[in-house]
RNA sequence: GGGGGUGUAGCUCAGGCGGUAGAGCACCGCCCUUUUAAGGCGAUGGUCGAAGGUUCGAGUCCUUCCACCCUCACCA
């Protein structure tokens, strides 16, 4: 059968039952109990109260004169016994025109079948809503990695671990906002629409305002807006922040993702690994109630203290390179003999560092553990190193070879951040689009004067990827970006 | 952007060296009043991703294109 076909089936039994005087799509429905709780309450409600559910129909055997079904609600499954001698000829007789996917409201006592399932006893029911497309194989689901990701609500009804994978994370954001709240941080909002962008190294999305006429730019971090509130007096704060990057999708790329920033005044970078450390496993003991971390058969246990490497060492370690004394020529000589189809001309010195340890450290990088001390050229919104002046204080945490924060002790002397500023346009002027515009407005709120301040940026997404084993960002985003569909109207409408 | 893979019924998948398109589930009909992916009998359902080409003949071979997946490049 075509889809066509079965659709019109379903829209041709919707009628019969409205022919027969019943609704199909009623205003509302009032339940009792969940199917858990009738489960979990049965030895109360056993053959004698009278309880109502509510749920998606997704599967029916029925033999004749009585039936079974089950329904799904967010709780669970609970199976219903349809018996035509209890519900009468007109109700059965609907009962028969129903499919699988639609959804229905029950009232009946909860019984105990000779095979002793739980099950009600339906004495009445009610069409909630007619669904007129066939859902996927009841046993199979959903497999289509496609479809998964465009029709996210057919993924969530067939494949229950999906549902499972999002309620962690959100059980995970929960957490994490507990934790900040309980040490004082507020939850605030900044702009999305920024007249400039800034805060990390990445191309931009670019829209327009038709009043002002003006070019707007989708955030790629919330840093700098969220240190002008530092400057302002709020001590501790943090922004759930979805960002907004123009560049490569893949595993664990999607153009807009979800990180968590904040800022904490009269801190440096070594409170902010405390912070980090104690946060992670807040949430490893709440959501996983582990403190070991296994993704993709690899272990890692999250007991600190977690260790500290600085950046400099490692680069040494694992490829021979002392990045603080090489000048630009011999690291883009080191940078040729590890991939030699690299074209290094156009790649200024941050870059080059940047690349030469990603090329060489990150595949050592299983973790937990903190990078430290990144070189001054890849960190324009860094304090410089208490004791190094071509150093900052900034690091990375990793985990599974893979970056999930990036935090610093704030540069809040207003003069070198100026400076730092020119740096970076004159990059941007050389072509590396991912350098920072000069931002004059956050100079100002600088010169007002920013304590000294630790602050820190969470990869969300791909904490999530970890905690719950999913081996995509797409398995953690309900929707993420896809080239658009090319649709077919339903046919009664294609002449119109 | 480069390389590799996938695309066949509503869903999940088979289709050897080119010879009339297959299964399970779903759907439809009949039987069945405690089933468990209920069972039994029967029927329907296809622009084989799209467009070209080779061939007497293409799901299968060739070219181009589209979408998705993996991988590399780039980034977070």
């Amino acid at each position: 059968m075509d889809l066509h076909s079965l659709r019109q089936d379903r829209i041709d039994k919707l009628n019969e039952i409205r022919s027969i005087g019943w609704e199909v799509y009623p205003y509302k429905f009032n339940r009792t109990h969940t199917a858990r709780e009738i489960v979990e309450k049965f030895d109360e409600l056993a053959d004698s109260v009278t309880v109502s559910a509510a749920g998606r129909l997704r599967l029916i055997r029925r033999m004749g004169k009585a039936s079974f079904a089950d329904i799904h609600d967010q709780s669970g499954k609970i199976q219903l016994y349809f018996k035509k001698d209890d519900l009468g000829e007109e109700p059965y007789n609907i009962f028969k025109l129903l499919d699988l996917g639609d959804i229905i409201g029950v009232e009946g006592v909860p019984f105990r079948t000779r095979t002793g399932e739980i099950t009600i006893k339906i004495k009445r029911f009610e069409i909630l809503s007619k669904s007129i497309r066939p859902l996927s194989d009841k046993w199979k689901g959903l497999r289509d990695q496609e479809m998964r990701c465009r029709q996210r609500y057919l993924d969530l009804i067939m494949n229950p671990q999906v549902r499972e994978v999002f309620i962690m994370r959100s059980k995970m954001l929960s957490s994490c906002r507990n934790f900040l709240e309980e040490r004082g941080f507020l939850e605030v909002e900044t702009p999305i629409l920024q007249p400039l962008y800034g805060g990390a190294l990445a191309r931009p999305f670019i829209t327009h305002h038709n009043t002002l006429d003006m070019n707007l730019y989708l955030r790629i971090a919330d840093e700098l807006y969220l240190k002008r509130l530092i400057v302002g007096g709020f001590d501790k704060v943090f922004e759930v922040c979805k960002d907004f990057r123009n560049e490569g999708m893949d595993r664990t790329h999607n153009p807009e993702f979800t990180m968590i920033e904040l800022y904490e005044a009269y801190s440096d970078y070594n409170d902010m690994m405390t912070l980090i450390q104690e946060m992670i496993l807040r949430m490893a003991d709440e959501v996983l109630g582990s403190r070991q971390l296994t993704y993709q058969d690899i272990s890692i246990d999250l007991t600190p203290p977690w260790p500290r490497r600085d950046y400099c060492g490692l680069a040494k370690e694992y490829a021979g390179i002392d990045v603080l004394s090489y000048g630009d020529e011999e690291l883009r000589d080191c940078l040729k003999k590890l991939n030699r189809d690299l074209d290094t001309s156009k790649m200024n010195r941050g870059k080059l560092i940047d690349e030469l340890f990603s090329k060489a450290v990150e595949e050592h990088l299983q973790g937990p553990i903190f990078i430290t001390d990144f070189p001054i050229e890849l960190s324009p919104l860094t304090k410089v190193h208490r004791n190094n002046p071509k150093l900052t204080e900034r690091f990375e945490l990793y985990l599974f070879k893979k970056e999930v924060a990036n935090a610093y002790s704030e540069l809040n002397d207003p003069l070198e951040q100026r400076e730092r500023f020119v740096q970076q346009v004159r990059w941007l002027e050389s072509g590396d689009e991912e350098a920072q515009p000069m931002d004059e407005d956050f100079l100002r709120a600088l010169e007002y004067g920013m304590p000294p301040t630790g602050g820190m940026g969470i990869g969300f997404d791909r904490l999530v990827m970890f905690f719950t084993g999913q081996p995509s960002i797409r398995d953690v985003i309900f929707f993420p970006q896809l080239r658009p569909e090319e649709f077919a109207a339903p046919e009664e409408f294609e002449e119109e």
